[in-house]
Order: C-alpha cells, then sequence, then structure tokens
DNA sequence: TTAAACATTCATTAAAAATGAATCTATTAT
DNA sequence: ATAATAGATTCATTTTTAATGAATGTTTAA
C-alpha cells in the first residue's frame, strides 16, 4: 500500500511550483531534480504528465520553465493522485472481465474495499495545493535548499510474519 | 496503490473458513490453494501469519486443518489488512529519521495523506467478516468450485501519460 | 547564433512481490 | 505400530514493475 515515487515527485513538483508562483518566479526541471537529487530528464516526464493535463505550463528556452497550469487553490490533490497513480486495482476481484477469484461474483468484498479507496479519495479531494503551503517553511526550502538530498532509502521493511 | 496478493488470498482464506465454519466444517490449506490454484506451501505461509495472530486456528493430522480463530463478527477487515499488508509509506516523508525529501519538514504533505489513509481504515474498520458473508452466493462457491480458477492475470495496464 | 530549457526515445537496474520445491513434524484412523 | 494426512519450515527462483538515466532532438530568447 504505497503511492509511487511517480507520484510522490509530481505533488514535490508543484509544491515547489506554487511556491515560485508566489514569488513570481518559474522554476526549472533542473533545478527540482538537483534538488531532489534526481536525474533531469526522468523528471521531465513527471513534468510532462503533469503538464498534459493541465497542471503545468512549460516554455522552453532561455527563461523557459514551469508555473502553474492553474491557481493552487484550484488543484485538488485527490485530483493529482488519479491522474499521477495509475493501479487502483487493490485485489484480484476489481479486474473486470470474467471473474478469476473462485468466490467471484460472491462475497461483498470489492464492495467494501471501493468504499475504503473511495474514503481515501474523499479526504484528499478536500485539499488543495494552496492548503499545503500555508506555511513559511516551504518558502524557505524553496528559497534555500539547504542540503543536497541525500539518496534514496528505499528500502521497505518487511516485519517478520 | 494495491494491496498484495498476500492480503488478497489472506482475506480469500478467511471467507473461505467463515463458510466452513457455518458448515461446522474445517478447511484445509490444499482445498483453499486448489481452489485458486496457488501452490499449498505458498498459502501455508499465508495461514501461518493469520493463525499466528489468531485468525485462524490449526490443527495437524487426519481430519486436521483450519478454523477461524475467534467469531467471524469479531474480525474486523480493517485489523486484517493493517496485519497482512506492511508497508503503509504512501510517500518517502512517511519516513522515520532525518528528513529526505528537500521540502521536509515544510509542507503538510504527510499529514494529508496520513489522513487519507486513515480514512481508508475507518472504513474498513466498520467492516467484520460476518458482513463479508451475508449471501448465499459465497456459500455455493465454497461447496461446488465450479471451475478450477484460471490461471491470473497480472497484468497492470499502465495508461500513456 | 548560441546557450538554455523543454521534449522524446531507448534501455537498464533494482526492489519486492509472488511463488514453488523439497522436506520436516505432528496427529489420527486403522 | 504405522501409514496416511495435514500443518510447518526452509530455501531458492521467477516475475513484475517501478525507478531511473543516457543520449539526443527541438524550441526560444538573449
Amino acid at each position: 500500500m504505497r503511492l509511487t515515487y511517480w507520484t510522490d515527485y509530481s505533488l514535490r513538483v508543484l509544491i515547489f511550483c506554487a511556491e515560485c508562483e508566489s514569488r513570481h518566479n518559474v522554476a526549472t526541471i533542473q533545478e527540482i531534480a538537483d534538488l531532489h537529487g534526481i536525474s533531469k530528464s526522468h523528471l521531465t516526464k513527471i513534468v510532462m504528465t503533469l503538464a498534459g493535463h493541465g497542471y503545468l505550463q512549460t516554455s522552453r528556452g532561455r527563461g523557459g520553465g514551469l508555473r502553474l497550469g492553474r491557481p493552487a487553490a484550484q488543484i485538488v490533490l485527490g485530483a493529482v493522485v488519479r491522474l499521477t497513480e495509475t493501479d487502483f486495482q487493490l485485489v484480484e476481484c476489481f479486474q473486470d472481465g470474467p471473474s478469476l477469484c473462485a468466490l467471484m461474483p460472491a462475497c461483498h468484498l470489492k464492495k467494501v474495499l471501493a468504499d475504503a479507496l473511495e474514503a481515501f479519495f474523499v479526504q484528499l479531494d478536500g485539499v488543495t495545493l494552496a492548503d499545503l503551503m500555508n506555511t513559511t517553511q516551504v518558502q524557505r526550502a524553496v528559497l534555500q535548499p539547504i542540503e543536497f538530498a541525500p539518496s534514496r532509502a528505499r528500502t521497505r521493511p518487511r516485519p517478520t510474519p
């Protein structure tokens, strides 16, 4: 039960751009990539997805860069996550088509889990990018990237059952 | 944003056992494995985890098998999923220790996502195994495994962004 | 006209989940 | 007793897919 780093970075890009926006600045892919210690080309793909759906406006050439495609207050987190995350098949029975699980179409599990997932998004739908920015600390982080982001710790500990 | 098949099968085992329970039967790992087309040894590990936490009682030897460790009405889905799913790090900033994301500890993202996750579980905490069994269709599926479970379709389509 | 910055394509790596083979141990029906 | 049944354990492997970067192309403004 994770979100992907794709989604993670998508959100970070938006947060970064929202802060730049408030300073009437443009952000660049390079500087965001540097801030988080990932490659420009990888982050570009993430940016392109966001731009393709109107969350960002990009401009090329000198002085180019990224700005929000709409006001931060109109960027709903639930919508972003639904976009960047592509796989919501919580369990097998979420799949369309002929039932794969031998218990299907018997049990209520699918509906129960779908409701839970819905509750997850209802919560996120109540938050906009602007809500995330109500702190001066973000500003500081964007203004002065204090330390280079260390290499990610990717270990997912699985406690012995 | 998936649950693991580990969790999926865990739930199926409980559903199966709940149905057997209502018929004063014991289930065996072998028959559940056969029903879903997976190996006995793999399913055994899943069963052992559930048994180790009191959700199942196992008995060896002839006539042995599985029964619920407590009444179905007392088995809360949220608790089961919290047990079987081991990784709830939605995004990197969920990690303990020194902040990895350069925006930390600035933004509210962690709290927002944690709230959404909480909403997910609140929903699941409102459902018990017994709630899943309120259908005669489950009974039928357990009684007459009509067709052998086909090999799983594991493809996760990722729509081109 | 050059440097900056977005854009695209291709290939690779790494992390984890998913899974099974083989084997051991306990229990009970005969 | 003992053979058959069924859970329990260990070890290794396979699959999947996310994560990532190299290399290269295209646009635009200074």
